[in-house]
DNA sequence: ATGATGCTTTGGAACGATCAAATCAGCGGA
DNA sequence: TCCGCTGATTTGATCGTTCCAAAGCATCAT
């Protein structure tokens, strides 16, 4: 095999062109007139001729790359989330000819390494970072170097979130509880529990608040919304306890809401399935458990995080908005047998 | 920001030596005298050299990527085996130098034209295939056009598994499987069930298999051997009714082997915990709930595969053999609380 | 006719690295 | 002394593409 691949130059002889011409076909193809255009369109198609990545990296001095880490295993049901999204993002980023380079990172530390290494070797030319924290070393390094990158997740904590040096997408947390609680509420429910984590963490906070908008609307008192509330780890035990807890407090608790699917899945096991649970992720447990979730619409996310690297690249992002807010899904369940089950 | 990257120029001057002899000191170390060496190095760390990839690339014609397919998302509990392997995958990767890229696929053919289009473009210098099928159409491609590859699981049904232009990396269900039954024996269970794909899948056949024979050599009798095998699809449901049809079939049976973590959640319903179950893949789903699992090792898995490349590298592969079969871990988990709830 | 105008096309150079062949220095043997 | 040999280093060419500046060539107004 291993047969020479056809160059610019073989294009250009067979076509009766220069160069040139054929690259301007290939690259803007609204200078060359119409008769040229055609005919070299057709021998690049009769030869089979495709550019070569690397000589045009070199010319253009961009890699039509984007690296995205690959978080160590999160572990937990809803660890596949980050997956989803990276699934999401290749598909997307190939329709735009992009390619998706990975790297993997112990640390902050480490992670700035990699940058170097990718950057310096003119790798990549737009970087998706994941699940940032506050005050992230990675994001300012970043911005001090003067790279071109998006974040899943809002910079919780920092001063100026519309800062637009710092583009990123994120779910909207809130409108997902929110829509949740709002169909539990026509369906019926009166007394709707949250399983939330403990304070403090952006995400967990912005989730909680949603239910508690949309109770609040229903004129839910807020005395009662703090019983109503209890707080759990991460972990299918903890939200079982925490069920346990809601329900010794208020026994007459008719739905719940979960922050994310582990702790629902410990609800669903604490109640025996007796209460309608609506978890956060649409992991696939809850998709083979068979219980409500409510669906990041990772798709979505990606298609968005692209978008604004585009708006970075260009020079005219001066008047855009540098983020994108996705409304998440509720994904309604009927109780499977295999929930039944669990009674 | 945006400095001008040095270049192997720019070391050169700095070093008071030609472009080539820095190249030489990069690439073949061995062919420059000691001094220079030890000055150029100082030159590169003191300038922070870092060679252009693209450029690289050019000049070789090698690529030093690896592209790896990311499958549609599978669903299922046990979605995130590829995931999970893809990590081990990139961080073996990385400590070789090599990049890993993404691409998708619907089907085999659009995955030939994903072929096509990172070949011709050199964008990478081998693949990585997870999942393969029988008579897969991808694999001829890979074979038919010169490329060099590796499986993620072995050629089923193929003439000859040896074929050296076809390499493979594969888990030892067999043997993990086998493990598991022999373990469950070792605690004192007798009559153990295995719930299994149905007959047909190579990967399923060979769990299978495993069980059966630890069993067989346990003493235990064919006649029962084949009442203790019940069939299931990979849903939990399906495990759930398999589960049942086996206690109606031997009502004293007193553990199960289960083909997937997926089938294994079902049949933990079933008995709501009563009997130990061991299931296959440690999934987090596994890992959340507690119940115990046979773990595939992917870190190994994707070592194995890296090395496997190494050697079809090279010219000299003829003596070499051309698979790797990993012997996967039996993970035991005592009942957690969130499992003693099932029942 | 002439030159200005706008659109297409062209040849040469450059991107940053490595390959292949040439050069150079040092050394032993005839 | 001169030649050949070995090992270290340098020079020139090249990979395939795009950028740049300028040339070609109709068309049109002067």
């Amino acid at each position: 095999m291993a047969r020479r691949l056809p160059t610019v130059s073989d294009v250009a002889r067979a076509a009766g062109v220069s160069r040139q011409t054929v690259s301007n076909v290939l690259n803007t193809p609204e200078i060359v007139r119409e008769a040229t255009r055609e005919r070299v369109r057709a021998v690049v198609a009769e030869l089979g001729y495709r550019p070569h990545a690397s000589a045009r990296r070199l010319r253009t001095q961009r890699s039509s790359t984007i690296a995205v880490r690959l978080d160590p295993f999160a572990g937990g049901i809803s660890g596949a989330v980050l997956d989803r999204f990276l699934h999401a993002l290749t598909e997307r980023a190939e329709a735009k000819g992009l390619r998706v380079l990975l790297y993997t990172a112990r640390d902050a530390a480490d992670e700035i390494r990699q940058f170097t290494r990718l950057v310096d070797g003119s790798d990549v030319d737009a970087f998706v970072l994941a699940s940032t924290s506050y005050g992230d070393p990675r994001t300012e390094w970043l911005i001090a170097h003067g790279q071109t990158f998006v974040t899943f997740g809002r910079p919780w904590g920092v001063a100026d979130p519309e800062d637009l040096r710092h583009f990123w997408v994120d779910v909207d947390g809130r409108a997902g509880t929110r829509a949740a609680t709002e169909r539990l509420w026509a369906d019926g429910a009166r007394r709707i529990g949250f399983l939330g984590w403990p304070a403090g963490s952006g995400t967990g906070d912005d989730r909680r608040a949603g239910w508690a908008a949309a109770m609040a609307d229903a004129g839910v008192p807020a005395g009662r919304l703090s019983r109503l509330s209890v707080e759990a780890e991460d972990t299918v035990t903890a939200g079982r306890t925490a069920m346990l807890a809601l329900l010794a407090r208020e026994p007459d608790a008719d739905a719940v809401v979960a922050v994310s699917d582990t702790v629902a899945l410990g609800a669903l096991i604490a109640t025996g399935g007796a209460l309608p649970v609506i978890g956060f992720d649409n992991s696939p447990a809850a998709e083979a458990i068979g219980f409500s979730s409510i669906d990041q619409r990772l798709d979505e996310v990606a298609a968005a995080a692209l978008e604004l690297l585009d708006v970075v690249g260009r020079a005219d992002s001066a008047g855009a908005d540098g983020h994108r807010l996705i409304a998440p899904r509720v994904v309604m369940r009927a109780h499977s047998a295999a929930l039944d089950l669990l009674r």
